[in-house]
RNA sequence: GGCGCCAUAGCCAAGUGGUAAGGCAGAGCUCUGCAAAAGCUUUACCCCCAGUUCGAGUCUGGGUGGCGCCUCCA
């Protein structure tokens, strides 16, 4: 089974052959740390976390790089307003980057360059580009000559004549061409700068990823990511750099996800309703948030709501009740088959092949998360009617519980494993309670239910036992 | 103006031309001391109009509605 890949830069699906056998190398666009990283820019993070958690669930060793923008205009207008630095400013951000990607169980990239600490790459590529005839300088600034340039717009397949240049942003007078890009910045008195052939500035935006790709990755990397609204100009802008310097294709496969709307608007700093991951992560679990994401396909846009959190909340509920049940089932069985063990039970096991399969062959299909969670829940219609047998095996139990944890190490949705003591006045509670049933003394049962609710803790009475979990 | 995307049940969301997955919510039932969890049952003329085809949610054309990008927004 192969693995397609929606590929940008030839609008079709396309099979996913690697430049070298069991390597992928792979380069998504971070973020400007200027702020805390908000809902539209989780998406990017937890998808493409996902993808590098597949390929290496499918025996790719992956090497994932996502850069940091840490100066630019955002960032020294930022530091102007907090009274400090730019590089303060850049420290700070990156570190909640850390802690909110953490907090999302998202697993750290391989390398996370900074720009300002590739500075040497960064001139480097442009002296290259300018020697080569594809870079200008005019009163300090140099820009890109897109004329010289002939694929430019490859990738977002615009006609460069029909393009309305200047809609939102004035064209600068000392360009060649509307079209051309900068590549460097003369710094205005007093703004953070580097010394370079041209004069103290630094890096236009799109020079970065060029030159910290070729450097992390090489040349040619397999696959390049980021959000849609990156096709073009940051994206088209790369290849302009990267492949006018080098001559050899830029990325095999460009991915770009959509966006993020809140209550069906689009997010912005007009309507006033951006939502920070941090803020977002003092309310609602990481797996909720994760579940949320995945559960649109990448290249959709997705609307988040308090509607669609409850949603993913009660759907987690039930993959979460099932696989409690199935531990639940295994202490007892454990205990039940007194050390014979005994084979897992063959329509099961034949049951968790085909969700196995099911999964893969979803993920395979450009990463199809929603169908890839389906293939989750049929598992929870396999496993929920086994755990309510009268009889269970370990071997059956354990099957099914590897089956999840399998799906869950590429989506991590589920919770981790928490810490299942419990404080011996909740223990006591509990055994005071099955005395209580026992002597059907229904009042103070459910007095310590109700007790133990509150506390937020869950009892299930099942035919093994007393079950709970934590709400 | 140009390029591109989307439209499937109350909600979310898949769907390779061959009788429309899955989840949430709702309703009823079973189990339960009562619950919870679980199980069973239950809900779609796939935005509209043409066309191609034995057969179209799926392909083509035309509408309607929504959205993204067009030089520093994921």
């Amino acid at each position: 089974m192969t693995l397609k890949i929606y590929n940008t830069l030839t609008r079709n699906k396309d099979e996913f052959k690697p430049l070298t056998a069991g390597q992928v190398n792979m380069y998504v666009c971070g973020p400007t740390v200027y702020d805390y990283i908000h809902i539209g820019n989780a998406r990017p993070v937890i998808f493409f976390d996902v993808v590098r958690r597949y390929l290496e669930s499918i025996g790719y060793n992956v090497k994932y790089v996502v850069n940091f923008t840490d100066v630019d205009d955002k960032l020294i207008k930022k530091a102007a307003e907090m009274g400090t630095t730019v590089p303060e400013v850049a420290d700070l951000f990156v570190q909640k980057y850390y802690e909110d990607t953490k907090g999302l169980g998202v697993r750290e990239a391989t390398v996370h360059p900074r720009v300002t600490q590739n500075m040497g790459e960064i001139i480097a590529f442009i002296s290259g580009l300018e020697a080569k005839g594809l870079a200008y300088e005019a009163g300090g600034d140099v820009f890109f000559r897109t004329s010289k340039f002939a694929e430019y717009g490859k990738l977002s397949q615009q006609n460069l004549d029909e393009l309305q240049f200047g809609i939102r942003v004035d064209v600068d007078q000392r360009k060649e061409n509307p079209q051309d890009f900068v590549l460097w910045k003369a710094a205005k008195p007093g703004e953070i700068s580097w010394s370079s052939p041209w004069g103290d500035g630094r890096p236009g935006w799109h020079i970065e990823c060029s030159a910290m790709v070729r450097k992390y990755l090489g040349e040619t990397i397999d696959i390049h990511g980021g959000g849609q609204d990156l096709t073009f100009p940051h994206h088209e802008c790369e290849i302009a750099q990267s492949e006018g310097l080098t001559g050899h294709q830029m990325a095999n496969y460009w991915m770009h996800n959509g966006f993020v709307n809140i209550n069906n608007e689009k997010m912005s700093k007009s309507l006033g309703n951006g939502i920070t991951v941090h803020q977002l992560l003092k309310t609602i679990p990481a797996q909720v948030i994760r579940y949320f994401m995945l559960s649109g396909h990448y290249r959709n846009p997705l609307n988040f709501s308090d509607e669609a959190v409850e949603q993913a909340k009660g759907s987690l509920a039930r993959i979460e009740n099932c696989i409690s049940a199935l531990k639940h089932r295994l202490k007892s069985a454990a205990a039940e088959t007194g050390g014979a063990p005994a084979a897992a039970d063959p329509a099961i096991a034949a049951a968790v092949q085909d969700v196995k399969a099911q999964f893969e062959a979803k993920m395979n299909d450009d990463f199809n998360t929603p169908d890839a969670i389906t293939a989750v829940f049929e598992l929870v219609n396999v496993a929920n009617p086994y755990a309510n047998r009268e009889e269970v095996n370990a071997a059956t139990l354990e099957l099914l519980l590897q089956q999840f944890a399998a799906m869950d190490d590429v989506l991590g949705i589920l919770a981790p494993e928490a810490d299942d003591l419990l404080d011996e006045e909740i223990e006591q509670l509990i055994a005071d309670r099955t005395e209580a049933r026992k002597s059907k003394n229904w009042a103070r049962a459910d007095e310590i239910r109700d007790l133990l609710t509150e506390r937020g803790i869950v009892l299930e009475d099942t035919a093994q036992g007393i079950r709970w979990r934590r709400k």
